[in-house]
DNA sequence: GGCCCAGATGACGCCCCGTCATGATTTCAG
DNA sequence: CTGAAATCATGACGGGGCGTCATCTGGGCC
């Protein structure tokens, strides 16, 4: 452990790092997150096991179960890390939005950035519906649903846009988002323009406003 | 078995119905997927369990494994079962429809009645979500799907309308589908026309073209 | 240095899984 | 009708993952 050279214990003044137990407790869990993340894209979600992430860390099997208390909520983890990193993206493309369309523009574009992004860095070699089969909604998850439909809302009625159905369609637009999207990552080369394209014209305007081939 | 009553075995002239082991042969196979069915839908997916199946229908627990691999082949005969009903009644629809608007309304018209009709026979009583946390494409759901793809296709053409991203849009429609289909399933009353009303013109004119409240 | 306690450890009991040797019942040949 | 062969239901069994818990280790603190 080179860093205890950088950060003498007890010198003179502050010393707010924190103690060894603390910070073994963190990179425990950092250390299962990274490795449940590892094994979920070589396995698939159903075949992992606690045991196969645990293994992979070194650490005893019942410490597994003092940070997580089962494979779904690894899981659950994951993916409220996932919508934790992009809920800012999305906030900020709701604040610089002027109307619906540019806002929506701007958060399918950057929705499916990044989709690409965590596609590439979870180095998935089996299909996603084995990986995700879930898709649950975590409370970070849901947060990010209801931030949508709260965006949705603020810039419909900022454009002044008559009155629509918005469980409805905030759940339409983000399952056209999601189904573009899944098929977009199983296009070579993948084309985040032309999906975003896509999803978006398909909302705004439905089949007729669609690009032609 | 008072059936024996009404089939003497061996009379004279055709006795065409076939022998005893494959009418319970088929008894079972039908008896696991009724247990499956109703296990299913009072536990969920994830929580039942092979033996909570097999123990409903009064078999031994090896029997199960005579008929089908696993719970998640159980599930799988299940759905191939529910699109295999389906199937028809959109071939039906896309026959009969003359233009891509009549053929989409009625499919998901058809969809959406055909989704309340389940749910209520499946008597659930616990998240959707938890009982079908698969949507796995099975043969016969693949085959659903890919029949829309080329109902698609073909009405389409016959409109001589230009030339879209059919994967896409496919893709695209069946995710509205299914996911307004949901959300219908959550209201009460259960609202079927202005769902598949919501839906049609969500994927026909997207948000121009929705109802107003 | 010595005490205390957070937390790491891995053995353990539990339950579910899938298999298989056994036996019961049906089918069929003579 | 009878006995052999085929079929298949049965439930006991070994295997393995799960979650717990008594025990031990070492960091925090005086």
């Amino acid at each position: 452990m080179s860093n205890i050279a950088y950060f003498p214990a007890r010198g003179p003044g502050e010393d707010n790092r924190p103690g060894k137990r603390e910070r073994t407790k963190v990179a425990n869990r950092q250390a299962i997150l990274d490795a449940a993340r590892a094994v979920f894209g070589e396995l698939g979600y159903e075949a992992a096991t606690v045991r196969d992430i645990i293994r992979r860390t070194g650490l005893a099997s019942g410490t597994f179960y003092n940070y997580y208390k089962s494979k779904e909520e690894v899981f659950d983890a994951l993916a409220d890390d996932g919508a934790r990193r992009f809920r800012p993206i999305l906030r900020a493309e709701s604040d610089k939005a002027a109307d619906f369309e540019s806002f929506l523009r701007g958060a399918i574009r950057a929705y499916f950035d990044f989709l690409a992004a965590e596609h590439e860095s979870w180095r998935i070699n089996r299909p996603a519906g084995e990986v995700f089969p879930h898709a649950r909604a975590t409370p970070e998850v849901q947060a990010v649903f209801d931030e949508v439909h709260a965006a949705f809302a603020k810039v419909l009625e900022h454009d002044h846009a008559p009155a629509v159905d918005l469980d409805y369609f905030a759940a339409a637009c983000i399952a056209v988002a999601r189904e573009v999207g899944d098929k977009m990552l199983e296009r070579r080369p993948i084309d985040v323009d032309g999906a975003a394209d896509f999803a978006v014209r398909m909302i705004l305007g439905g089949l007729p406003a669609l690009p032609r081939l």
